[in-house]
DNA sequence: TCAAAAGTGTTTGTGGTACACCCATGG
DNA sequence: CCATGGGTGTACCACAAACACTTTTGA
């Protein structure tokens, strides 16, 4: 792709996030082309003229994974004249949480792709390992407040299932009476009726509430 | 400014907001090009080649403001290819607070510029008007668990007139009794020696405390 | 019948909210 | 001495945190 350098360029780059192995994991592709070639990096791409920067972030999404219908977050965008080395470009960042660990599907070139435990990322290309931990950061600040935790599950799960999510995500215990009445007062999921079962007692099976407010205000000021 | 659309270009846009007369204004210049020209906007500009976005923030506010020390934060990158009618143009939002309503310097060329406030704002270019309604929901939701209000206030202030800040930014009455409680707990400030006289009992200053810090996290899963 | 995971209530402490009166100064 | 805004403490309530045992199934 030919690059004219007299302003800025804009890329959208994705941190894909999912639980995997009991460990929150980031999908990340080796680059095959200058700069950083070999090297890993979150996906992304140049935004197209005319497109919007959700439509290019689904687009990346897409590609490398296959994926349509995911939660995805605007998280910030980078603008640093020095980031990367071929000139001026503007990064805008999203978050990507998807329920499962998807089959990569390898993008229409034949890059390799796959996921990393976020707790052992191989050195990033650019400063994707700042927009990682951005990523990090913003997770697990708005799973306190939001439901976003849902995104990473399938679309059933047991509470057992859910609290360990949070678990990793937050990467501390939490107590389970607690957390089960909190999640149940919440109102955010319904049980259906059905069982899994495996080792031990077979658990209920609950699902997110597509009708449930997403998002709470707290009166705080400072606590 | 000759532009070339073979890509998108890139603004930032920054919502200038300070406290005037019990009320929350923002700073809007009009427009004396087209599009949208007589049109109110807040102020912004093309981010040059090799300049980061804090620092095209920065200099748009110096430009329209003169003040070079105050609060800026990123808002958000609005990048619909319709919001400008030119072509496909990106912005990025700033948030700015300024501590009192300084002179409005004029820009270079000799466009009108003037605080509005954010009740009673006239009709706005672009998607202005949405980007001012997302900086005031940000800042009404920042100030609940940040330090971010002492930025609206001079250096030297009274308990009042925090109370009276945080009650024009959240439109609604607070309790002076929590409030201090609160505010002195929090240990963002401090007393200084000396009062201010007007009406009534003489008020102690105080000043924010720069060691503070600034932003605590809020253990919450959905309250 | 044993192992493994699911499920369930109560107590205690902390923090939030509501609320009314005296104080210091200037006119 | 009066008007004006500044400054202070307590009681109640609700939510958060800590904590241990019983239940259900498959092997």
């Amino acid at each position: 792709m030919a690059q004219d350098f007299s302003k800025p360029a804009v890329t959208v780059d994705v941190v894909i996030m999912t639980l995997r192995d009991d460990d929150l994991h980031v999908l990340l592709i080796k680059r095959d082309h200058v700069p950083y070639r070999g090297r890993w990096a979150i996906p992304g791409g140049f935004v197209h003229l005319n497109e919007s920067l959700e439509a290019a972030a689904r687009r990346e999404l897409k590609e490398e994974t296959g994926v349509t219908d995911v939660y995805l977050e605007q998280l910030y965008t980078f603008g640093d004249p020095r980031r990367d080395p071929r000139g001026h470009v503007i990064s805008v960042a999203y978050i990507a949480l998807v329920p499962e660990p998807l089959a990569v599907k390898g993008g229409s070139d034949a890059r390799e792709a796959r996921w990393w435990s976020i707790q052992q990322l191989p050195p990033l290309a650019f400063d994707h390992a700042r927009i990682v931990d951005y990523a990090l950061t913003r997770l697990r600040y708005k799973i306190e407040y939001s439901a976003v935790g849902f995104r990473l599950l399938p679309e059933t799960f047991t509470l057992s299932d859910l609290q360990k999510a949070y678990e990793i995500i937050l990467a501390e215990p939490l107590d389970k009476r607690n957390f089960r009445r909190r999640i149940i007062e919440a109102a955010v999921i319904e049980p259906i009726d059905e069982v899994r079962s495996g080792e031990g007692r077979p658990a209920r099976l609950y699902r997110f509430r597509p009708d449930a407010v997403a998002e709470v205000k707290a009166r705080r000021l400072f606590p």
